[in-house]
DNA sequence: AAAAAAAGAATGAACGTTCATTTATTATAT
DNA sequence: ATATAATAAATGAACGTTCATTCTTTTTTT
């Protein structure tokens, strides 16, 4: 193993222990020392790769963030028919929050808390775009309704945080069955 | 005033101070001698209302979520026709998420967070019943698609969560218009 | 042997909470 | 009605603890 590559080892040990931290307890009781013990690690060890908390904790973010809009557009091309893309787009998703529970957990706590920097959570959203173009497509094809990206992105993509959530708490779990359901009401929901 | 509003009083202006420092700073850094200040009161003031920080926080919890369910079932009655019922619900909630906003905001970021006592959560949940006794009447009657309560919930009164941080962000702002499209969406993603 | 990485101990600041008093209110006695 | 006693409410200072961060020393790599 050569040295980049342990540098990488260290800097994963510390996102992964600061996401398992920050989900079971919360930002407040994820403290540097119990980061760094989870790492297994000295607490000024951190120092070497991250300036400070804030700074680890907005890395963590891009990094789970870029993770997902990555897993998000996979086997995604915009030459495809809009229903056809949507749907990769919306299985995509639905796969990476019931499947990759631990990062689209923690996704879900800073896009719902203000433990995020206003900058990092800006650049966050960029990651979105190709379906934010697939709507627009959409609507001009009169396929979907004409009613504004926050709407359509309400009622189609938003709604599987609550999914992951309910599954979470395991008061339920979606089999494939009930995920083709609810890919159903998603696409009712916005289609003409 | 009497002694029993003034009791209330401070009460209410603590509550009132964390739901702001908590909404605005977060969790970590609403800090008791912050509240203190906010409310106008000396920390140990604090102790003679609530037990500690945590038990702060619950009883916060608990007092906006019922305020809130009182909010939602305003004018409802079960003997309405279903989705005449279902419109008044709806509208209620959208009405609290676009107006009560801190109140609003405080709920959802103790739903997607470990700051609330698990007991103190799970009394929270018991507070849609009627919502949920009218869709089992709901389909029953075949008016709406037989899916869990979870994802009616995930796809009618979830969204409105979504637009209200987008709200509260001011990239955007629901007027009647689009309230009554949004509608539209969620009995489209439900309806049979 | 020199340089870089990592460790652990040490730091002041800030935290939640408690304490001994003080201030305000209510009840009792004159 | 007034003065006094008893109670309750509220305070600011102080507590022990924990926090994020830094400093010094040790270990590892080159």
């Amino acid at each position: 193993m050569n040295q980049q590559e342990k540098v990488t080892d260290k800097k994963k040990a510390l996102l992964d222990a600061t996401l398992n931290l920050v989900n079971n307890d919360g930002f407040h009781k994820a403290s540097m020392s119990k980061i760094a013990k989870l790492a297994k690690v000295a607490p000024a060890t951190i120092y070497l790769y991250f300036e400070n908390k804030q700074d680890l904790i907005n890395s963590l973010y891009l990094t789970v963030k870029s993770s997902f809009s990555e897993y998000a557009f996979k086997d995604y091309r915009d030459d495809l028919p809009v229903k056809k893309g949507f749907e990769i787009i919306w299985y995509n998703i639905a796969d990476y929050k019931l499947n990759k529970i631990d990062e689209a957990t923690f996704l879900s706590q800073c896009d719902n808390t203000p433990i995020i920097d206003a900058t990092a959570a800006e650049e966050g959203l960029k990651h979105l775009q190709p379906l934010l173009d697939l709507w627009e497509k959409a609507k001009e094809e009169g396929i979907v309704k004409p009613l504004s990206n926050y709407i359509l992105y309400a009622y189609t993509i938003y709604p599987l945080s609550f999914l992951l959530a309910i599954q979470q708490k395991s008061y339920y779990s979606l089999n494939d069955e009930m995920r083709q359901k609810a890919f159903q009401s998603a696409w009712d929901a916005i289609k003409i």
